[in-house]
DNA sequence: CGATTTTTTGCAACCGGTTGCAAAATAGCC
DNA sequence: GGCTATTTTGCAACCGGTTGCAAAAAATCG
């Protein structure tokens, strides 16, 4: 079915080298040599087949982008930007959906069959050491949404989750509550460990404050609002950080279903700033994290790397703001 | 850097016929060889370069997943579901992003370059002529949620959109309205075109009722923002049928912002039956599309044309229904 | 045990390209 | 035009595997 190199070469009754040097960027060929090919592949419609090739020359172009995020609305964003991104550069995303899987072996065995020239890992809950097993397995990497850490090991792309915690916890503080919480998502998630150490290490800071904490099953709606209706059943907190802006808003709807009103009753500040937390119904007072940043940043590394795989790793820490919307207000006093 | 069969053959003092016949399901090699070689492979790590045998053998095991939605949040559904489904099966997916691009060419270049088994082709918005072009480029492909035809040219999965305007356009009447309207997406969609046409079909048949129509700019909260607020300024009708859910939540908070309520001054009807719908502060009543079934037996008709390519082209039409939430009432009489 | 059948193994060619090297062709120069 | 420097081209080997075929080894049988 496929034309092959070999029948150009016959058609244009050239050698195959000469067919192969007018389709590789780079390569000298005379300008007559170059048309009478050209002609050739034209009539045959012909093109390259990019595998073979990737055998000779050890570049596939093929991106491994895996993911366990496949529940979060902004994920959807995060492939968008990512496909785009790679497409324009000439590369081609190869998605690796690791549902509940958390060991990397199969993802890595997987991208070394398909010879993929990097992988990016897009994930906020799984831990360093997952992105490093590719490293160490000599393909070159890159963590977006990963945790920050002093002495990365590989490149991470992301936010400082602890400082975002922190920053919840002064919104908080500064509102002149004298009861606060944190509802996280789920505990093995290292963005969960991360917000929950930032917040409470602020908190430490507020003894006078009673401070509580707990944790949903998942970043998802219907965790979120699961385990606000649970809170809601003792004495809940005055005001809440939620792991993220999903959580939040199931949150919110197990608020407004309890007969009580946000932020009058009970305070809440999420994290991402997802389009839909600026939607009227919603309009959710959260911390914003630059997805678009992160995501070109990591490209941008990938690409880097790809020329030079012994770049030392570095770690890209991007700055959040607060985004105040209607979901938190100020204690009356 | 990475281990070769030929260093396994060596280590184990056998050929490279040797080896590549133990890792290759269904060829003979006796007990005692694949032990040796088995114990080489180990050692040294190897594991088989899927590309290179794709030469000789023929086939990649890479599913082209071409997509314009990345804005739709249930897109995020259909690759999780798309990927999973396809990764049980031992298939890899090779994303697509179109963003913008209605052509087919680019991407079947591209997929022939990748010398792809397959393509699934996932939008609801683009022409049956998009997903031909695979097909005649000697690809096989199956177009998932695209437009239902009675002679198809190559394997379709959906619903039949047509028959949801029809429904929806049911529903409005059924509860006593006496102007309706029917909110689309883009015009360009196939999909909106359907359902705009078994809509105006079903009213041609209650000329009593006033019937008016317009179309949003995407399938995005923003646009049914931007054009029920658009329609609110003039006389707008009594009920609605959207395009899809998140064009109805677009709907509803321009509804809300405007101090009007829903369902008493304005009811709407979705299409999607998206997991937001069914949130309290959300609560839409809609239509439900079969995501899980659709895209369940998208992937089934590409491995049954793995096997066959020849098989005759089918289309498969799964049933809707009507999820009654909050957002439709019957008109006092 | 030897003859015959069956299974296992290795050789070598091939898949669709790339690339170092040397020969052939062209360009540059006096 | 003849000579050298440069460019263009084809040959052949290679990338990492697979596979038809025939030789070698093992199994079966009288």
């Amino acid at each position: 079915m496929a034309v092959t190199l070999k029948e150009v070469a016959e058609r244009a009754g050239v050698s195959r080298s000469a067919v192969s040097r007018t389709f590789t960027h780079g390569a000298s060929v005379s300008e007559k040599m170059r048309r009478k090919v050209e002609k050739a592949a034209e009539e045959l419609g012909y093109s390259p087949n990019a595998l073979a090739s990737s055998l000779t020359t050890g570049r596939t172009k093929l991106i491994g982008l895996v993911s366990n995020n496949f529940h979060n609305p902004i994920f959807l964003q995060v492939f968008d930007l990512f496909t785009r991104g790679l497409q324009d550069r000439g590369l081609r995303p190869l998605l690796v959906n690791l549902s509940t899987e958390v060991e990397p072996e199969n993802s890595v065995r997987m991208m070394r069959q398909y010879s993929v020239d990097g992988v990016v890992v897009a994930s906020s809950t799984l831990p360093p050491g997952f992105a490093r097993a590719f490293r160490d397995a000599g393909i070159p990497v890159v963590h977006a949404f990963g945790r920050s850490v002093s002495t990365p090991k590989v490149h991470v792309v992301g936010i400082d989750n602890v400082e975002c915690g922190r920053m919840a916890a002064r919104e908080l503080v500064a509102r002149g509550h004298d009861h606060v919480a944190f509802l996280g998502g789920p505990e093995t998630a290292t963005s969960t460990q991360d917000r929950y150490s930032g917040f409470m290490s602020e908190m430490a800071a507020h003894q006078a404050i009673r401070t509580t904490y707990s944790f949903a099953e998942a970043y998802s709606f219907e965790a979120g609002r699961h385990e606000m209706l649970r809170l809601l059943k003792n004495t809940p907190a005055q005001a809440y950080f939620c792991g993220d802006d999903v959580l939040s808003i199931g949150a919110l709807s197990a608020i407004h279903d309890s007969g009580l009103a946000c932020p009058e009753d009970i305070g809440l500040i999420g994290l991402n700033d997802m389009e839909m937390s600026g939607w009227e119904n919603i309009n959710l007072t959260t911390i914003h994290q630059p997805i678009r940043q992160i995501v070109a940043s990591s490209i941008e590394l990938m690409v880097a790397m790809l020329d030079d795989p012994d770049r030392l790793p570095e770690a890209r820490i991007f700055p959040c703001s607060v985004i105040e919307r209607g979901t938190l207000r100020s204690r009356k006093t």
